[in-house]
DNA sequence: GCAATCGCTGGGCACTTTGCTCAGTGACGA
DNA sequence: TCGTCACTGAGCAAAGTGCCCAGCGATTGC
């Protein structure tokens, strides 16, 4: 478990040009290319690395509005809800927490107004006893993995 | 803006099989060559696709916990919070929220032990008046963006 | 009605990269 | 001291990339 520094340059370099090949990322890194190579196997072996997903940006798609909704759930209905908003498109994710609420989810709509509909479109389903919800207005961090990368690497040494 | 039916298989097979080439995609999509790669173009083009960065499972990285914090910030501290939220690698997202809190962040640690010292770091900090923090325990829906990329394509067909 | 533009096709070309293999080397632990 | 392991550096055939072109049908503007 862990990374170690050549790791971490390695997830730095793919993150900061994903669409190089392995041959340009051992001349940047200074390895030999089976180095690399067998860095990356081991690493998505390992579930270090999930994939190399698009990232999309739902704003550029038709969805600027993001939104997080805590959601209440009475007892022993938790499966079924969780059925239901994975079946709804504009819910990009969900957990389930402690505290007050039962599950928080993430949400996108095309506009306000949209987000109306898509929260009763959410919380139109039995079992969510109440739902409360923040709408998005800056994201001055988006999601970003790097630096907890850099100091799992120097952590690691 | 928006997307059509064709740059919506195309997300989706890029999220299905992300190392896939070019001259794959155009054979799996049954297009030329050029088409693929002139749509990916737009695609970055337009701000749709963001990138390909690796997509880094914390917990494999030996930060398995995960929590949302809101933060209650006192007036005109917004832009000094926000530099140290920044600041601190454990911090995966913040957003901006209206509402209550002022702030809503995505934390990791390296356990629930754990958690309580980046609470620490992340609360310790002139301007943050409050923190109510849920630990996430499951996480039925993972971050995801293709039904969404479907539905939009099939609104703009 | 006609010309221009645009997106897609299908082909070709030089060049690079990949996937794979192999032998050699230094570090480490049994 | 002997394996084991990770890394190096090299070679090879196969595949993919970046780039070019001509043709073609649909849409747009004149």
């Amino acid at each position: 478990m862990g990374i170690d520094e050549l790791d971490g340059r390695l997830l730095e370099l793919l993150a900061a040009e994903p669409r190089i090949g392995v041959l340009e990322a051992s001349r940047r890194l200074g390895v030999a290319r089976g180095t690399v190579q067998a860095r990356l196997d081991r690493l998505q072996g390992k579930g270090v690395i999930r994939g190399f997903g698009p990232d999309v940006d739902p704003a550029a798609i038709g969805y600027p509005v993001t939104a997080f909704a805590t959601l209440e759930i009475s007892q022993g209905q938790g499966n079924d809800v969780r059925a239901h908003l994975a079946s709804v498109p504009e819910v990009l994710e969900l957990h389930t927490i402690t505290g007050r609420g039962d599950m928080l989810c993430r949400l996108v709509a095309r506009s306000n107004a949209d987000l109306q509909r898509v929260i009763d479109k959410v919380v139109g389903f039995e079992g969510i006893v109440r739902a409360s919800t923040a709408i998005v207005m800056e994201n001055p961090v988006p999601l970003r993995i790097i630096p907890l990368v850099r100091q799992a690497a120097r952590d690691a040494d």
